[in-house]
RNA sequence: GCUGCUGUAGCUCAGAGGUAGAGCACUCCCUUGGUAAGGGAGAGGUCGAGAGUUCAAUUCUCUCCAGCAGCACCA
């Protein structure tokens, strides 16, 4: 056994022999310190302490106060003990993988009987008392041939399949919580004991297809979160209640903006309030992109199957389009998207490069037949609006076309709030059309604006459509969670299929490059996002509702009808409330259904031509003279892209 | 689409093999009240749809539809 050098984190350094593991490292520094460890960086990987290192390193211990290595292996660690805690009381279940994922674990089982929710109480209840029994954690480095047989031994046959999949050069390490052993690549705490017993919980059992794929067997598989303490699993649940409340959904019904129907499953009836709401976003796109030099167009929603035959819709998108057939024998589809139509239109007329590039806007209803387990309030439907445009430019302004759109976005998502953008660029893929050249130039073009912008993005290798390299916009929202909204993605397919040109100087017939791309992405989306986003409680510029003015006295009626008729003369959307109620009980009804602003009349007001303002969220309320409130709200009515 | 769960009044939900209940909302009456629910009375339901079992089904069984969670899908 040679020699090794271990260097620690203050820069010391300690010569050790070969093999030595962390715990033993912990060991030769103190004994609480071995007491505390959890496991270990080596050389910036995180390894288990009963690993043994072979060479000069790196290395740090890790306790409980490091916050990452700690939560990878409690939520780690929980999911064994879950899976043993689930053979335990279940010895037929079948284990599979149960991977750390953001605020906890899961664990795929495969059992006859599904997981009831009183299972997760028996099973939480189990893991409790492993966790009690300060089993120590164990590990060995086994033979191919010997794990293989271990596990056809027990009828796992998932283990079988996993082993395989596993690269022949790396080794294959069996872990042990107490007497359960599993497959897993490490590393562990050292004893159960070591989990925090009151900071998890079992959340949920879904179904899940064995390794993703939905032509193999459904798993049943069962979700925990974990924290450090019991404190962050309290914080974590609250946050939960907390996104439950700004749900779209939820909102949508409260606020009255929307519903759906048995009879259109994954299609909006948009109420009055709703529908406010959306045409204030589409007026708004309208007003960007006349600036931005669109020209709004309008497509047909049913068209030929010739047409998507054409447009290879038919061949690549079938299973997605809701189809028609009529007295006359022929077949239509619904359009499940603007660019066919769009390339009827370029195509009217012969284009000359002078009239390049042309940009064709619509705000087009597109239909989906979208899979019914998809489908999700607003945010997942089978209609839906959107604000789509199809850019032709020639080759030379292709990076310049791009960059004019990832600007025009970042600018309008800013002006709702949205600064947290991500950006993803996905690449070629393996089965796609054109040369090489044109997707090094379109993937350049894209990859340029971003660089240009000085935007972050990441890059999905592959994931790009097969006519062209996208780019997607996600915004994060107020809870955390991501959603594609934009989309930008160059096409050399389509100006093809449907024999676009246009006149170059030189006096050839070339083909145009074809930009697609959505702001919005999708109106539904987009509104139910921003729903979410203010958690209900929308800008007043977007607020479908914004005023309500509200009688105290019955006396007052007759001046909140004036208040309201010079709030609306002002554009601002203004209701009276001269119910017979308290004022109380109005600001209550008011404030629960999100209106911005409240203006209380009473005698006092009525007298002095005032209304008392009361901010949605705001306990204060003041007093101020009618003509000088329009003014206000006059000014925080107008759109951003409208102020001075 | 797949697995599991759910479907009762406008909303949130309770209920049980013998054709239903609460709170809020709604209507009417009383109340004119100063910033998150004033009081009283009343009306309102083919218990998601269809079939089966049963003397009897909203309740049990099956099929279908829709919703929810997750998976898969997502140009």
């Amino acid at each position: 056994m040679g020699q090794i050098t271990l260097t620690f984190p203050d820069g010391a350094e300690k010569q050790a022999e070969a093999g030595i593991t962390p715990a033993q490292i912990a060991e030769g520094i103190s004994k609480s310190l071995a007491k505390k460890a959890i496991s270990a960086q080596v050389n910036g990987q995180h390894w288990d302490l009963q690993w043994p290192i072979e060479s000069d390193a790196q290395i740090a211990i890790n306790t409980m106060k490091d916050e990452g290595p700690a939560l990878e292996l409690i939520r780690h660690d929980l999911a064994h003990i879950m899976a043993r805690a689930v053979q335990e009381i279940w010895p037929d279940v079948k284990v599979t993988i149960g991977p750390v994922i953001e605020n906890g674990w899961y664990y795929d089982f495969d059992r006859a009987e599904p997981f009831t929710p009183e299972d997760l109480g028996l099973i939480e209840e189990r893991m409790r008392k492993i966790i009690a029994a300060r089993d120590p954690v164990r590990t060995e480095v086994w033979e191919r041939a010997r794990a293989i047989a271990h596990y056809e031994a027990n009828n796992e046959p998932y283990k079988v399949e996993l082993i395989d999949s596993i690269p022949g050069d790396e080794p294959l390490r069996m872990y042990w919580h107490g007497d359960w052993q599993d497959l897993c690549r490490g590393p562990h705490l050292q004893h159960t004991g070591q989990v925090p017993g009151d900071a998890f919980k079992l959340m949920s059992v879904a179904g899940a297809y064995w390794r993703g794929d939905s032509d193999r067997a459904m798993l049943q598989r069962i979700y925990g979160v974990a924290f450090q303490n019991k404190d962050g699993l309290k914080k974590h649940l609250h946050m939960l209640e907390e996104a439950a409340k700004r749900d779209h959904r939820k909102l949508g019904r409260e606020m009255d903006l929307f519903h759906f129907e048995e009879v259109a499953p994954g299609s909006v009836f948009w109420h009055q309030h709703g529908w406010r709401l959306f045409q204030t976003l589409i007026a708004y796109m309208r007003r960007r992109q006349e600036a931005a030099g669109y020209q709004e167009v309008n497509s047909p929603d049913i068209m030929d199957r010739g047409l998507w035959e054409t447009s290879g819709h038919w061949q690549n998108y079938r299973e997605n389009m809701f189809q028609a057939e009529t007295q006359d024998d022929r077949e239509y589809a619904l359009k499940p998207m603007n660019c066919p139509g769009h390339m009827l239109i370029y195509n009217q007329g012969i284009k000359s490069y002078r009239d390049l590039p042309v940009k064709l806007a619509e705000f087009g209803k597109v239909h989906r037949y979208e899979p019914s387990g998809a489908l999700h309030g607003l945010l997942r439907v089978r209609s839906f609006t959107q604000d789509d445009a199809h850019i032709y430019c020639t080759p030379e302004q292709l990076t310049e076309e791009c960059l004019k759109v990832n600007d025009l976005i970042l600018s309008i998502y800013s002006d709702f709030g949205f600064d947290d953008v991500h950006v993803k660029l996905s690449t070629r893929p393996e089965n796609r059309i054109g040369s090489d050249e044109s997707w090094d130039k379109s993937e350049d073009a894209l990859r340029t604006a971003l660089d240009q912008a000085g935007m972050s993005y990441t890059i999905f290798e592959g994931e790009g459509a097969f006519y062209g390299p996208k780019l997607e916009y996600v915004l994060r929202d107020a809870i955390g969670r991501d959603w594609q909204c934009g989309t930008l993605q160059v096409d050399f397919n389509l100006p093809e299929r449907f024999k676009t040109t246009y006149t170059a100087a030189s006096g050839e017939r070339l083909a145009p490059v074809m930009l697609h791309r959505a702001l919005f992405g999708s109106l539904e989306r987009f509104t139910g996002i921003l729903i979410e986003q203010h958690a209900g409680k929308l800008p007043f510029w977007l607020a479908p509702r914004q005023v309500v003015v509200a009688s105290i006295v019955s006396d007052a009626d007759d001046f909140v009808h004036e208040a309201v008729a010079q709030l609306k003369k002002a554009g601002i959307q203004a209701e009276a409330d001269i119910r017979n109620e308290k004022i109380n009980y109005k600001v209550r009804e008011h404030s629960l259904a999100k209106v911005p602003v409240i203006l209380a009349v009473g005698a006092r007001e009525v007298e002095d031509r005032t209304v008392t303002v009361r901010r949605l969220g705001e306990k204060q309320t003041q007093v101020l003279p009618l003509d000088e409130v329009i003014e206000t709200l006059r000014a925080e009515a107008t759109p951003p892209d409208l102020r001075s």
